[in-house]
DNA sequence: CGAAATCTTGACGGGTGTCAACGCGGGTGG
DNA sequence: CCACCCGCGTTGACACCCGTCAAGATTTCG
């Protein structure tokens, strides 16, 4: 809800819509799995508390973590329009999701194109990092990946308000953290160590700090166009048309 | 228009939109950038004719090919909800592009949430083909990276009528390719040379013949469920009810 | 026909995976 | 309360895949 509606103000029948997609909160605990790989596509999530991932699990025995889930983040719009789940997704601490059915989507698009226009909006914001993270896998180092990883969840954490001290609680394992940047779990420890050293990351057990969040931000070149939440104009003149 | 006709029967009208995006064809010549990095969001496209790939290009001198566009492809929907491009456009050969604006697409929207959700649907099906990318090149070596691009192009030019003989004319350079699977151009040409020798993949200048596609297809245990076209039941429903 | 781009092949080095051993902390059961 | 175990993180040794550089061959294009 606050992801979208910062998009640009709605009407009171479109927030109506909006909230109905969280009516039926459900607890989920560390490492429950919401749903798997090929399962059937009937519900969509919204996390309201805790985080989750998406990931594949692979012929070759390893597995990539897609994408990670932080509350106020909506899952399964990945497999919105196909018949099978593309990725398994799963809890990576307790939580608290809103799961809702495609119908209540439907509804959505029928009753408001401008919500349908900023749902797309969303998803294609999705696809952004999931593109930034592609471009680190394919061309940066592995320091380079982990410190891109960190200070992403550092600006996506602040956004909803869980950065404290320039630290937050970080649940991810390093072999998760390993799957989802494309290395093993033992060359995430060495990097670990080697960006601590270089005194760009603090790591206590499930504790992340950034001591200097913009020499990290320079170190990976960090581009904020595709995590930037702001509508173009031509969106907002669409939406108070629609009003 | 293809392909998204393909994802159900629609109304005489929601065709007519549809065709409205394809009314203002352009020639467009090899190598030619439609438009760059961080430019105003104006236009989006359809390809008509010829191959196009978006791209970035990134701080440490590399480039990373994000996609390559085919006939029939809509090319800028990454952009859709941002103010500046996040990623370059250029033609990898001779073409033509019918490009339509952000007010053809809101139109749409207002007019026809069936329409609105096959969008979202085909934007998603795009994200999911960028999806099996990430995968590849996270945990996959270059000659099962490379084998897995060949296979999928060969899918989606197939779809298209564009396989004759089990081989397709490839106007991307091995530099290019590199590009897209996060290898250097050298070992590009080591690995063709590889499959070559395994007679998994018959290359011969700007031609590729995969003489056994389905030797090909198991060695990158290709999951075909993301590249599938066929629209869930439930969404089905929603355009019938519309209609 | 000449020049630039592209492809091929070899030599070499470095980044990262794998295996292994070890330490630490938390949870469990007695 | 303690012993035990197991998951997790750390560190070292070693191998190998792949990047880089370089030279030459081939093709494409002006």
């Amino acid at each position: 809800m606050r992801g979208l509606g910062l998009h640009g103000a709605l009407s009171p029948e479109d927030k109506a819509l909006l909230l109905g997609l969280e009516l039926n909160p459900k607890r989920v605990s560390a490492g429950e799995v919401l749903w798997q790989e090929a399962a059937d596509v009937d519900l969509f999530c919204v996390v309201k508390e805790g985080w989750a991932y998406s990931y594949r699990n692979l012929g070759n025995g390893s597995m990539q973590i897609l994408k990670v889930y932080l509350p106020g983040d909506i899952i399964g719009m990945r497999d919105f329009g196909f018949s099978r789940r593309l990725a398994g997704v799963a809890m990576i601490n307790d939580g608290v999701v809103s799961p809702f059915t495609y119908q209540q989507l439907f509804d959505l698009f029928g009753h408001s194109p401008a919500l349908a226009s900023c749902l797309i909006a969303t998803t294609v914001r999705q696809q952004a990092m999931l593109t930034e993270r592609l471009v680190y896998l394919g061309r940066y180092a592995a320091h380079e990946r982990l410190a891109h990883f960190l200070y992403e969840l550092y600006l996506r954490l602040q956004r909803i308000g869980a950065i404290e001290d320039n630290g937050f609680a970080m649940p991810l394992s390093q072999e998760q953290i390993g799957d989802a940047l494309g290395l093993s779990a033992v060359h995430v420890s060495r990097t670990f160590s080697m960006l601590r050293d270089e005194g760009l990351v603090q790591r206590d057990r499930q504790h992340v700090a950034l001591p200097d969040p913009d020499a990290l931000a320079r170190l990976v070149e960090f581009n904020d166009t595709y995590i930037d939440e702001s509508l173009p104009p031509a969106f907002q003149a669409f939406q108070k048309l629609e009003r």
